[in-house]
DNA sequence: ATGAAAGCGCTAACAC
DNA sequence: GTGTTAGCGCTTTCAT
């Protein structure tokens, strides 16, 4: 910068960063030349000089088993690429899906040195205790995929339950005739007892509560199941008679799809969450009619940028970040 | 880098730049390190040592006049923000919306000197004439928002026209009964004579298809108007009588949103594009039922981020830059 | 064919 | 309180 107008280069550093030792007047002329010139400074530079390092954890169920993870995980991995540049180095710490992993993990993060934790609460009660001895290192933490209320100083990027519900309500309800019936049927899963099924009572919550406002006088009628319909025999197709639209709050609609598909079941409109493969799969064979999500690997990447920004103080302030909600149909599947 | 292991800088860069110089030995030598310790250049201190700079030409039309072009130059701006430090720096044409302007914007362009030009092809005969000059200059081209086909070494971040319209004809036809009357109103705008047009037919024929494709058994109806309703006037009440949906293929359709307003039409739906203000007024109101958009912000964005990487020669080879197609309702705008 | 050295803009340690 | 200086990792020029 133009110091060379008038002081030194350290001088010009102890204004910028106001580390104090400067006298009023010089202050004064430099933050003129600020102004007038419209100076900015060097990101690259500043970087190169402070050689500075980024090391954050990344706490996740292992993905190798469950699909539903790698999406975020690819999320995190693109934004580690774009930030090597920037110092920023993960270390991942995966765990199998059940309490036990998931504790033994969390022990292993607490001895370990971070500037930074990004996790998904599955295990509310274990996450909990883990994040309040966590947050003594006093080192930003971001929650992924689903919110553990009440936690200050925890950010949160994922997705709101309630709302993806309740937009849920809306696509189902569109063009159904008054006194349809509507299924809501909730397929049991590995995470019945998890956090994560506090987002499908939301989702459920969410549902319902469009139809109480919008079509209450449209005389819906809704169930609710936790059959699980992996094997043929828990569900009968007569479970289906009657009903115009099913939908399935979780991940698992594709067996629904299935089922319908077997039983040569049509004409029931079927919503469903998430771009899982099989959800693709029976989106494109128009057994599915949308999908709702909340782009998971856009979860991961923000949550990484927002950890880096953080750090690198580059403001960044909001507790929750938002990302959008969605409508996947067969036409704008791509 | 690890060159004290072996050599000096001058050769290892020599070698990364492959500007020959070196013996076969060295380049071996130093290959080798590279792949086993995995080396990647410091991007940061690479730019800072070659101080690059980038002038890349922004050719719009003036957007304080039109809504529709601001979404694209906030892109623009966003990611022109984002790479100043890495050196980009624009230079925007603004025209007023007719012909002339655009040509006489366009000689301005072509006797400056940039690495690289983003447009929108508004008049398609005078953007093709002025691009077939301007590829003299061997300098990357970037069209936005509608395409010009047949033009080569030329790329394109836009819309899918006929995609869009045809996702349109889904989410009309999405819960109509048999024999519903789609009505198709294509009101005139300012963009009756430009390429934006042909978006518009494009969209239209995608519709089209859809139905032709899927609900060919279905007796739909289409009607198709070129009427300006901007004053009451023009249309009569009447024209929508027994019709059960409106498509309007261009972003006009809040003026069909406040028609039914004014005249206590409610039962029609109602589907069109692009979230200008207005529309998202009449999507609140629940007048409006689907919006469609390619997030044209991502647009401008995704056009400025294509032509830093093609001159940081970070790769980047596609012709064809996609954007997602996204349905908006009440319920998941924000 | 290779090495040495200056400099990109900034930071931080040190001397005055 | 202020100036000087080395060095971050890379590019480029100039000797050798």
């Amino acid at each position: 910068m133009a110091e060379l107008a008038q002081v030194s280069v350290g001088t010009v550093d102890r204004i910028i960063h106001n580390r104090g030792q400067v006298t009023p007047e010089n202050i004064e002329k430099v933050q003129a030349i600020i102004n007038e010139y419209g100076y900015v400074k060097n990101v690259m530079a500043s970087n190169l000089a402070l050689n500075k390092k980024y090391r954050f954890a990344v706490f996740l169920p292992k993905s190798d088993t469950i699909e539903y993870w790698k999406a975020p995980l690819n999320g995190i991995q693109k934004a580690a690429q774009e930030l090597t540049i920037m110092g920023v180095a993960l270390e991942y710490y995966f765990f199998d899906f059940n309490e036990d992993a998931f504790v033994q993990a969390a022990q292993q993060i607490l001895i370990a040195d971070h500037d930074g934790l990004v996790l998904a609460p599955i295990f509310q009660e274990a996450a909990r205790s883990f994040l309040e001895k966590y947050q003594e290192k006093n080192t930003p933490i971001v929650l992924i995929d689903s919110n553990l209320p009440g936690l200050k100083n925890v950010f949160y990027v994922g997705q709101d339950s309630h709302k993806s519900g309740y937009l849920a309500g809306k696509l189902t309800g569109y063009g159904l005739q008054p006194n349809a019936h509507i299924l809501i049927l909730k397929l049991k899963s590995i995470n019945e007892n998890t956090n994560r099924n506090n987002v499908f009572i939301q989702r459920i919550q969410g549902f319902r509560d469009y139809f109480k406002e919008k079509k209450a006088n449209h005389n819906f009628t809704l169930f609710e199941t936790n059959s699980i319909i992996e094997s043929k025999e828990v569900v009968a197709p007569s479970l289906f008679e009657g009903i115009d639209a099913v939908y399935v709050p979780n991940s698992r609609v594709h067996f629904v799809a299935r089922f319908f598909e077997q039983h040569h079941i049509t004409s029931v409109k079927l919503i469903g969450h998430e771009l899982l493969k099989e959800n693709i799969e029976y989106l494109q064979k128009e057994r599915i009619d949308f999908l709702i999500h909340q782009k998971p690997e856009e979860q991961g990447y923000s949550a990484i940028q927002f950890l880096y920004k953080k750090k690198a103080s580059q403001e960044e302030n909001k507790e929750v970040i938002p990302i959008p909600i969605e409508i996947i149909v067969k036409e704008n599947y791509y």
